[in-house]
DNA sequence: ATTAGCAATCAACTAGCCCGACTGCCAGTT
DNA sequence: AACTGGCAGTCGGGCTAGTTGATTGCTAAT
């Protein structure tokens, strides 16, 4: 039962709150945007917006913000999309003009989402569950060790020492590797566990112990990868402005480095649509209720998807942060995609 | 010309001040601790210590505090060691037990150091320049294009892919990776990119130019080791504490970030002693002049070092926090140095 | 449906006051 | 010479009361 001037009004109150970080007056809605009426009617359409609570008076005699619910309807209806400013376009040019290596590149990348919003970024590794194997190496190194070298399509490698339970043969090394290499090349790392199982009982049994020895490497290996990590940048955007935060910053900051809850909730969103997510307040468990968390799916390989997103405030700016997520996602996957495809 | 009472006294101001973040006054020492003398008496040595300017009153009417001076005094002359408390003890062998690859192990190490101390932790990431390669692989891949994966002793490992300017011959590659790991196994990556300009002059003429197309990737893999970099972790307890900060918060918070200010703290730190360094206040530089850093190196490779660290406000309890940055810069180069010569 | 006007509300600010926590100093004691 | 007790002086911080100004809600008129 909202009429579209109410919703206009919403609007209003959103942006105003948004860069004044003070309650709007009616009058001042009245007086600075081009409503062609009295600052009663506003209040009259402030009131209905109230009843459905879409904002709130922190105190009798104070202006209007809005309540979650009406930043919620402010992201869904009536945040318009802000290009980027030329200014944010420079600085992902320049960010894309000196990529190096992977690690390297989701560092500037975290760094650069923060600086484009102002706000705490955050980005989750690709997992690599879902990165298949390009080639397994096993190195001798003295006559009782072997090096383990797993390395999968996203470039990443991991290595591990194995114990060999008698002299080692270059030969039977040479063998173990043609047949790894033959099983797992090509397989996504949440297969090798269940393939490498099956591979122990395949070679003949005087080998079957280093050949034990060597899948349990890989499994480590493999296991390495699999945890789920973020990385975070412009923690101090959380600090910035808010003098009174000090209560309410800490456990906020807490979480983000105990990484546990916005992973939970990165895969929570991650199903969903294609689009920029937002969670708004209270829609967030815990330490987030007083946050808003923004969102976005990238791609991270062939065939997998990681997110990244920033954290501030509900009281943020909407509409050019979510054109920032969206834009560092699509040009993420983009950089990710050429570096797979210069590799293939 | 200050007594030796005198330093008591300051040692008492210091260690009250730490804990109840209240400036101390005359009475109060001389009721809750156990010097013979009265109230007046600690009054003129607190006289005698303002002259000196190791304390300082905040405004007439208050106890004293501690200036950046009393502090550096406090840390040369009078901290006490304090020996680890039971649950520290019980921490860091729970960390000790769970270690897993070298990333690992320094975010372990530095989340430990910052659970240890309540502040937070910063550790620079061991500089692989002095780390030595362990192996050197050359992987085909179709037929134009060739994967280097170069290994350090370290366990770090980093890849890259060639385009090679003629068909691919499996011989020509193993040739030049025996080459290869002839003229560079046991070098320290500091040494790799000059004995790499020498390689490509000693193999035949019509392999030179994949010869050179191979060290170039060489070198941008150690490149890319070069570059120090901090870790951090413990952000939140920054903001723990004071409801003042956002002024004082911010900039130290970003400084942190940026790392180059603390980069260039731990460089210039470096040299000096073996044991746990102390900035105190103004000692620092721009963000850090109103806080307090507490470094330390540890071993990070055979002969190589790095630091790590505290930053946290003057205000801070040095005897403990001096002891945990030692004790785990010590267990971290001894893990470190376990890796390695099981490794080797 | 809109408006103008008016009373009511309440945070924020100010001024004034007092209290208590210290110190500094001095004169007296050991 | 070192220490002590006592006392006056200073000043921050907390309390209260009063004032201001912004803003709403309501009502009656258009």
């Amino acid at each position: 039962m909202v009429s579209d001037r109410a919703l206009e009004v919403l609007r209003v109150i959103v942006q105003d709150y948004i860069d004044s970080k003070e309650p709007v007056a009616s009058k001042a809605i009245a007086d600075r945007h081009g409503f062609g009426v009295s600052a009663a009617t506003i209040r009259n359409d402030m009131a209905l917006l109230e009843e459905e609570e879409l904002i709130t008076a922190p105190h009798t005699s104070a202006g209007r913000i809005p309540t979650d619910k009406g930043y919620r309807v402010f992201v869904d209806q009536l945040a318009g999309i802000k290009p980027l400013t030329p200014a944010q376009r420079r600085a992902i040019e320049q960010f894309l003009s000196e990529s190096a290596d992977l690690d390297d590149t989701l560092t500037r990348t975290v760094r650069l989402l923060s600086q484009l919003t102002n706000q705490v970024a955050i980005l989750q590794y690709p997992s690599l569950s879902v990165a298949t194997v390009r080639h397994v190496e096993l190195l001798p190194m003295g006559t009782h060790r072997v090096m383990t070298v797993l390395i999968t399509d996203g470039g990443s490698v991991d290595q591990n020492i194995v114990e060999c339970p008698r002299e080692l043969d270059e030969e039977v090394v040479a063998e173990l590797r043609a047949h790894l290499n033959a099983q797992l090349v090509g397989m996504s790392l949440a297969q090798v566990p269940d393939k490498l199982s099956g591979l122990s009982s395949s070679v003949s049994p005087q080998r079957r112990d280093l050949m034990e020895a060597i899948a349990e490497a890989l499994r480590h290996a493999v296991e390495g990868h699999r945890s789920d990590r973020l990385m975070m940048a412009g923690a101090a955007n959380l600090v910035r402005g808010e003098p009174d935060f000090s209560s309410s910053v800490y456990p906020v900051l807490e979480a983000i480095e105990q990484q546990v809850t916005l992973l939970k909730l990165f895969t929570e969103m991650k199903w969903e649509s294609e689009e920029v997510q937002a969670r708004i307040g209270r829609e967030n468990e815990g330490p987030f209720a007083e946050t808003a968390v923004l969102a976005s799916a990238y791609q991270s390989g062939s065939d997998h998807r990681a997110t990244l997103g920033v954290v501030g405030p509900t009281r943020m700016d909407y509409s050019s942060n979510m054109t920032a997520v969206r834009a560092v996602a699509s040009y993420l996957s983009r950089l990710l995609g050429d570096q797979e495809s210069e590799r293939a």
